[in-house]
DNA sequence: ATGAAAGCGCTAACAA
DNA sequence: TTGTTAGCGCTTTCAT
């Protein structure tokens, strides 16, 4: 151990240059890699790395990002980390990150236009040099003050019209989990429990938008009525969409032989009306959820998901980011179709390899 | 519009103090609130503000960072993202961080000691100002690593020796669950099926080893008997935990009274060979699960859960960060007991409020 | 093959 | 009440 060296513990390129005799810009050199195209001899350098190592050097990435005006930091900007998907997200996202040798940085905004804007701005104080939008509740305000600073950056999950955007193909992806859940429908000639509800989100929404109209379009195709009457998409809450599920029941005195169910959050409020009912209510019903959750999958009743191909939906952001893009695309990525039990061959495993605890 | 000034977009306090008539020093403790204790007059301080906010003035963090030797950045590292229980983590990091003015950088590192060893590096040469290390493999390389320089750290949900730790309580949680198990447990004589099991974890894994100890413990204590033989502690990978118990149940003829399961990755497993089960199978068996999934409480069988005091695990973290610790103490956090059913009443629901999408 | 020196944007003495 | 100046640690011409 040496002695520290000035006020904090942090070794500095000067200290290197006193220690070899050789100058900041050569120490410089050899601890950035670019000492090869400097003419620097190799042996200098070698020694000028060792000792640096042997220091404890760290460069100072402040100083480096201020001079270069670069920082090597990567941010991303999402509703909530403690979310399946978003979680998801924030890891792929930093697998990529660290391919291109860079930092990521995740911040969460918690759904508030406002904590948005002012995340942004910090991110962008740090000098970020891309950023990646995820659920933005107001993405054309971000993107302004990206432009603004021209900071490179794409909407992924939820589509703006200022910068590209990737998102799922909300619309495909409920077409085919409606038309599974048909498929699948216990038989009944009955007009009102005999029908497949909607349950959850909220129309304001632009990813509920999409699967109702999906939802709408496949019913009136494959069965011939209208799915107006069918759908109940009050709010995402737990609550509500108990409170909406245990009504419509009382209402058609009974469970209905089918449930489309816009998200996890909704589906946890309908299961726990559901832990009111007897295990006989089940026998004739078929569940459908616009969302993944691993659990969902060992209920007694049969229940298809939906997962969100996350893994593309941040290679494509990447690849926006780093390609020439003009304008405002808006790439949409199919989905993939979760049928019941088929857990064991689910990609999700994957996850489990690095993050079984 | 302005037009834009320099190579890049940024204005910098010399714009404003160009714009403005004023020196770049008073720009700047206009700008960075330390106006009033410089004495200058409020007029010109407003007037500076206004252009600034007009000329879309950002904070170069970089260059004050340098200044000032902080960063106005606090880091943590954890395993993975995609994990209930980090994620809540993560939100909670982020609220303590953010009342305290301050940028969040959350970054994952994969179990890996040297993906550790790197990250905190990394995180060191942006200059944050102190860092919470969670659920590391080696606490103790990454307390060397900061105390070379300095840096404020703290263990948290994995204790260290170099540092202080905030930990969960899990022998305290275990014995809990596994009083109430014990408790509930249907009655049976059976001195093998009669019996509850141990599943999942790893036994070198402290969290495991605490675990198993209370779950000893408690049935010595309260049963008489030894529970060295009832413990399946191989790894936390879901389908080790399926084929641990399907191969127990297969040697014990039929399901066992009660399981202890060690996590909810286990559990996914153990459900994995549920599913292959008829549902008559279940009506005399108790499960717990020393982790908390919402879903989880929806099974046709009791599930009696543990949830860590995610909260108090990091409030601690930040006491123990800016107060003024010596050595290595090791703080624990009783976890809570979440009984069947009680999800409506469950602190999850406060996470609903900000996250349900 | 290497050194000297300027400057990235900001803050904090020290002057005035 | 405000301006001048030095310097945080690094990279990068330009010299040598």
């Amino acid at each position: 151990m040496k002695k520290k060296q000035k006020s904090n513990g942090k070794t500095t390129i000067y200290d290197i240059a006193r220690s070899t005799g050789a100058s900041p810009s050569t120490v410089s050199a050899a601890l950035s890699g670019t000492w090869r195209s400097r003419r620097i001899k190799e042996s200098t350098a070698l020694e000028i790395q060792r000792l640096a190592e042997e220091q404890g050097y760290t460069t100072n990435m402040q100083a480096r990002g201020l001079r270069k005006a670069r920082s090597g930091l990567v941010g991303m900007v999402l509703p909530a980390h403690f979310n399946r998907f978003y979680a998801a997200m924030s890891q792929i996202f930093e697998a990529h990150v660290r391919t291109r040798g860079m930092c990521p940085v995740v911040v969460s905004t918690l759904r508030e236009p406002e904590e948005e804007r002012r995340t942004v701005e910090t991110l962008i104080s740090y000098a970020i040099e891309s950023l990646l939008i995820v659920g933005a509740t107001d993405p054309d305000a971000l993107s302004d003050i990206c432009t603004a600073v021209n900071l490179k950056h794409v909407n992924v999950d939820l589509p703006g019209t200022k910068a590209p955007s990737v998102i799922s193909d909300n619309y495909s992806g409920a077409r085919q989990l409606t038309h599974e859940i048909l498929k699948s429908m216990p038989k009944s000639d009955d007009p009102v429990r005999g029908r497949p509800y909607f349950i959850g989100g909220a129309t304001w929404d632009f990813a509920t938008a999409e699967r109702i109209r999906a939802f709408k379009d496949v019913i009136a195709t494959e069965c011939g009525y209208s799915a107006d009457e069918l759908i109940l998409a009050q709010s995402y809450d737990p609550d509500a969409s108990a409170t909406d599920v245990r009504m419509l029941c009382e209402r058609i005195g009974g469970l209905p032989t089918a449930l489309f169910i816009n998200s996890t959050f909704s589906f946890e409020g309908v299961l726990k009306y559901f832990s009111t009912l007897p295990a006989e209510a089940f026998n004739n019903i078929v569940v459908g959820c616009y969302d993944y959750d691993p659990f969902a999958s060992f209920m007694h009743f049969p229940v298809i998901m939906v997962r969100q191909n996350v893994d593309r939906l941040v290679e494509e952001a990447f690849r926006i980011i780093e390609g020439d893009v003009d304008g405002a695309p808006c790439l949409q990525i199919e989905p993939e179709l979760i049928r019941p039990r088929t857990l064991s061959t689910s990609p999700s495993e994957t996850f489990h390899h690095n993050m079984t605890r």
